[in-house]
DNA sequence: CCGGCGAATATGTCTAGACATAATCGACAT
DNA sequence: ATGTCGATTATGTCTAGACATATTCGCCGG
């Protein structure tokens, strides 16, 4: 057993407290000069430990009343964003990219582009990923090509737009939307299934600042792909 | 304008200059001496807003290197689970739960109650959410009664088992998958869909430590239910 | 019984230090 | 050229204070 650092400790015990159930949420922690006395250390060491909590979202605090074991959990877990190469090749399958069209304007529907408030001209890319050269996904994508300039010199047709985009513009807020949908006559032709099979559409928007970046809407027949998202307190 | 604390102006001029893209991945932030030269403040107060970049995910940091704008961004972002009630009152319709069976045992595959590791005997409910009287989703759940013991005396026939075991079982951790899928015979005919209605699945285990507490299968057909994950830096 | 006011108190924020530690860099030797 | 070693340096951790501020609680008067 090393020993990392006391408001590492200190964190953990208390967090062993919540994770435990022993102190439900609404429990009061013990307040900071009651921490100070237990491990012996100074007022912002246990302050510090106290907001390590309240980052992770563990932990309330309120002035003069104290700390509280936060109540509403449930509401959120971290959803992990598939990279669709990479799973595609963790199934043991050869990952492929197939560009259908590349033209300027904005090729999704309007409710869909006016939430990603874009500022500049429009360039549109329609592709599939394909697994074992069977199709796995279709995307569709709009780019603003005021945020991402240097997408005008990029055919799109080695390169999938989503790994293009990640590696080349930066962006500080994305939406996304997960639904199941039966694909419309063009999607399943594309894909290669029928109408009435159950579809996973992810739409999702990109940002920087308010400005649009990008949008997509990914289609994937069912059984291809899972989201997963946790919920783990000590993550990060 | 009002001045919050110096700490919050600082991370908020260096979260600034990442989400702008004026500093790309991997490039070096101030040093902390340079940053209370900047600012004219102690070294603990810009220690201690690089650190809470650092816990948004935004920085990482290495002794004698220095500090950087960390890359990977894209891989997640946080998902909002939806409190099914909240979901169809939201849309303005009157929510109700309808029990269709409670048993002893198991009713779910083996494979997703291998993955829960229950550690007690298992209570299965099964129970439709209705809006407006109309099916709006199907919820299958077992619940390991050595986590849950109360839930014995519990009858769900008002109460769905969801919000029950919310307020009353305490959790450290949570998967969930999400899927597209076309309902088997029982479940469209319990939702009263066609099988090549598209459905969204969402499978949910919950333990508190290492021990199960709850699984949850819940299908809903197509265009009723969107699920929301959202990344945003300043967040939290 | 109720409402307002003041005192007590827990957290919020910050300073000015200190020593520890890991990684880097450069000088030096091989 | 290459490898080793020690000095440097930026962050990691912590202390012992200080003043600020929001809430709560109890007292007291109406």
């Amino acid at each position: 057993m090393t020993s990392p650092s006391l408001h590492r400790r200190i964190v953990a015990d208390l967090a062993g407290e919540i994770a435990s159930g022993a102190w439900p949420p609404g429990h009061r922690l013990p307040f900071e000069h009651e921490l100070m006395r237990r491990y012996g250390c100074a007022r912002a060491t246990a302050s510090r430990a106290v907001h390590v909590l309240v980052s992770q979202g563990l932990v309330e605090r309120r002035r003069r009343a104290g700390s509280f074991v936060s109540r509403p959990h449930a509401a959120s877990a971290v959803l992990h964003i598939p990279d669709i190469r990479a799973a595609i090749e963790g199934r043991g399958q050869d990952y492929d990219w197939r560009l259908l069209s590349r033209m300027d304007g904005g090729g999704a529907s309007v409710v869909d582009l006016e939430r990603l408030n874009p500022i500049g001209p429009l360039l549109s890319v329609r592709g599939v990923h394909l697994a074992d050269k069977e199709p796995f996904g279709l995307e569709e994508r709009v780019i603003d090509l005021a945020a991402a300039p240097q997408a005008e010199a990029e055919s799109f047709a080695e390169v999938p737009p989503g790994a293009w985009l990640l590696a080349h513009v930066a962006w500080s807020e994305a939406r996304h939307e997960i639904s199941a949908v039966n694909p419309d006559r063009r999607t399943a032709a594309t894909l290669g299934v029928e109408h009435s099979r159950a579809c996973l559409a992810v739409r999702r928007w990109t940002w920087r600042g308010a400005a649009g970046v990008t949008f997509v809407r990914q289609t994937f027949p069912s059984g291809l792909l899972d989201l997963v998202a946790e919920f783990t307190p000590g993550a990060r």
